[in-house]
DNA sequence: CTTCCTGCAAAAGTTTTGCATTAAC
DNA sequence: GTTAATGCAAAACTTTTGCAGGAAG
């Protein structure tokens, strides 16, 4: 089970993206409460056509709302080696996790890891950190390969 | 210092890479020898245009190269949020390490970590697998943020 | 009634592909 | 000689942008 450190702390999705979007004087509309609906309930990452299948929404306007969503930090953007990038919500409307990428078919599955290692992973990054003068803001851990379906 | 775990084990990266073109029945030619060259003595992921400046190359052949030296094991591609990709040697021609993410300006840094963590990284690399029904080739760990030029 | 949002269409930009020519084995 | 590699130009494709009309506060 890849999730069995998950904590569900749950906390109000849309209040969040609403206060964030309205510290950036942005409005939320019902596009873009659509959207966000689809990426919670999706619970991985979607690509644009996938958003937009069935959705009442031009694709100009979904990529606008997905770039804001991203800049108040309410929407992650992943780029893969795929077509599309895909989109999720952010992790602090989640929860920190990390990414199954399958290279046969570009399918992004979540997984999270055990506190322990987390720790481990956060002392390494304060570690490159000191010695490089980079400045990460968060880090990523991503396992490539084929998932079940394509394996 | 990033890389204080490296262990300069030296392979001939251009026997390596002719084995593996010849292998698929392809050519190391003097255009595919340069780009080896380049990315060797980078030392770090580059982009198209960098691979470029001042190559006697036609961009169309870069990118055939690079996709063919990548089917065949030779490089690997790295996808970020900037505008290109960016191309380095595969790891077993160099040795298996991580990468450092500018947001700013789209920079590409390598580190290493100390093998206690990362082989803690494996077992946990294991671990999901097992869970999950994904079969992982390899593994990624990526820090973004902000570079020291940037920062 | 001013500001933001949306849709349509066109543009931008990276990467891929077709085709004729040249080089490698 | 056959097969593969190259350069040029054009295409493909995702994502971005301009602009005019509509909606929201």
């Amino acid at each position: 089970m890849a999730n069995r450190y998950r904590e569900h702390v749950q906390v109000d999705v849309h209040e969040q993206v609403a206060d964030r979007l309205g510290g950036a004087g942005q409005r939320y509309t019902a596009a873009r409460r659509a959207l966000v609906d689809r990426l919670r309930d999706a619970g991985q990452p979607m690509t644009l056509p996938e958003l937009l299948d069935g959705a009442a929404l031009a694709q100009s306007s979904a990529y606008r709302n997905l770039a804001l969503l991203e800049q108040v930090g309410a929407v992650h953007r992943i780029v893969t080696s795929a077509d599309h990038a895909r989109y999720e919500l952010a992790e602090d409307l989640t929860e920190h996790h990390h990414h199954l990428i399958c290279t046969s078919c570009g399918h992004v599955e979540d997984f999270t890891v055990s506190p322990a290692l987390e720790r481990r992973l956060h002392e390494a990054v304060e570690e490159v950190q000191g010695g490089t003068g980079f400045s990460a803001a968060h880090h990523r851990l991503d396992l490539i390969g084929t998932c079940r379906a394509c394996g």
